[in-house]
DNA sequence: CACGGTATTGACGCGATTCTGACGACGCGC
DNA sequence: GCGCGTCGTCAGAATCGCGTCAATACCGTG
């Protein structure tokens, strides 16, 4: 096993996303050096990333339509394509956060990459920590462009709630709900199918003080039933499990 | 330095946006070291963008706050406030592009910059010409989250929107609005439909120190509705959500 | 300096929301 | 069968938020 680059810093950097809980991203990685890929992958993977690698312009290509990275880490000085190329073949398709590589410091090349379409360029050679800092931040900006005003929609067979436009439909009409019974919806709503215990839902609505006042959560979900249920004595989305906590079903 | 301090407009430089009929994109360039700043306006201004500028930290919240930059020049060795201080400032209320400017190379400063929200990072000395198109990419990526995907026209049964003119005709005569009812107005009607919170209202519209003043928010929704609505008591298209905030209905 | 228009406050009444306690129903273990 | 704990329901009371009005401060213009 050759040398392995062992650029994990320790716990001086800050990363905000934890690498623990976060959803998972997916990463491709465009060099036809293998030592800069190894080291990358290595450091991309221990931080949770996916990572997918490809040595040349046309395996990336294909690799990007396959597996729809969340974004691209390419080197300009590829074997098969002219480091431009790459970024208009995919820019023709997707506008996924482009951070390119390369070994040459002059600024024209900088210019005609970013205008090409890229997001980001770092010189080599790099900082570690710094391109992951860079990936970090093209990841954090794509976000709301990439998901944000999709799959807020969750829909049973009596009613639809939107979380984006906190709004609830009925049959065809609004239903007005009250901050507090809100807040419930969207607490339960985000976790659906799974159990969310009493006291999780109490921190979470009423704040971290409250834990044991199990009363309000009767009572407002009482409300939720009668606006939400179709029969309200017998539920079908909001299901108590006794003594844990409550769940919502689709 | 590879680039001259001039304005370049070489031919062989792709600019996507066309400059001339490109629509107007504001700047905010925040920096300590006037020579800098004159370098920035001269060539902001030649390639057509609106150029604000600011000394220090708290000008630039405040200029940030009031005139709504389209992506924000922001060099870290400002003589009041820390770097990142004014990076989370700023992220505190919106998602503008931030490019940081610095003449430290060290990595940890980077990562600091990047991970407290900033979208780029240049350090200084630093190519006129690399900065520019780092300013291209970064307006670029935000066009389709900040104004793509919304009409310029919104019309309901009793007035309707111009957002480019800036107008509002109700039965055929424009409506006289002051400034702040216009911000008040543009920002529920970008968000048609979507429940707007009274925080993010207060924030864009009055600024980012302020999110408790509501009743701000009631002198002006009444005086909205009064110019607006056909019956003001009873409002059909600026809804209220107790508690939670504002909607916008067409 | 006076003036008109605009922005910022403060005060008040009313309706809606939240809190709270009481009661009965149900399931479970003994 | 009985006691116990948990849950659902209800209604009154306390609180909060909103719309409204009016007074004051601000600011550029003539």
């Amino acid at each position: 096993m050759s040398g392995r680059l062992m650029t994990r810093k320790a716990g001086s950097m800050p990363q905000p996303s934890g690498g623990q809980t976060r959803p998972p991203v997916r990463v491709l990685v465009v060099d036809d050096e293998p030592q800069i890929v190894r080291a990358l992958v290595i450091n991309l993977r221990a931080r949770k990333y996916e990572v997918d690698a490809a040595p040349d312009g046309a395996t990336a290509l294909q690799l990007a339509a396959a597996r729809h990275p969340d974004v691209i880490v390419l080197d300009l000085g590829l074997p098969d394509m002219d480091g431009a190329e790459v970024i208009k073949g995919l820019r023709g398709w997707t506008r996924v956060p482009i951070i390119v590589l390369s070994a040459r410091q002059a600024s024209d090349e900088k210019v005609e990459a970013l205008d090409a379409g890229a997001d980001d360029y770092v010189t080599k050679p790099f900082g570690m920590d710094e391109l992951l800092a860079r990936l970090r931040a093209a990841v954090r900006r794509s976000q709301p462009t990439g998901d944000g005003d999709e799959a807020v929609l969750v829909e049973t067979d009596s009613f639809t709630v939107d979380l984006a436009a906190k709004k609830v439909n009925r049959d065809g009409v609004d239903v007005r709900l009250t901050p507090t019974e809100w807040h419930l919806l969207e607490v339960l709503v985000r976790s659906t199918g799974r159990l969310v215990s009493q006291k999780q839902l109490l921190q979470e609505v009423w704040g971290p003080a409250y834990g044991t006042e199990t009363n309000y959560l009767r009572v407002y979900m009482a409300q939720l039933r009668r606006k939400l249920e179709a029969d309200p004595a017998h539920p079908k989305h909001f299901i108590t499990e006794p003594g844990m906590g409550y769940r919502f079903e689709p």
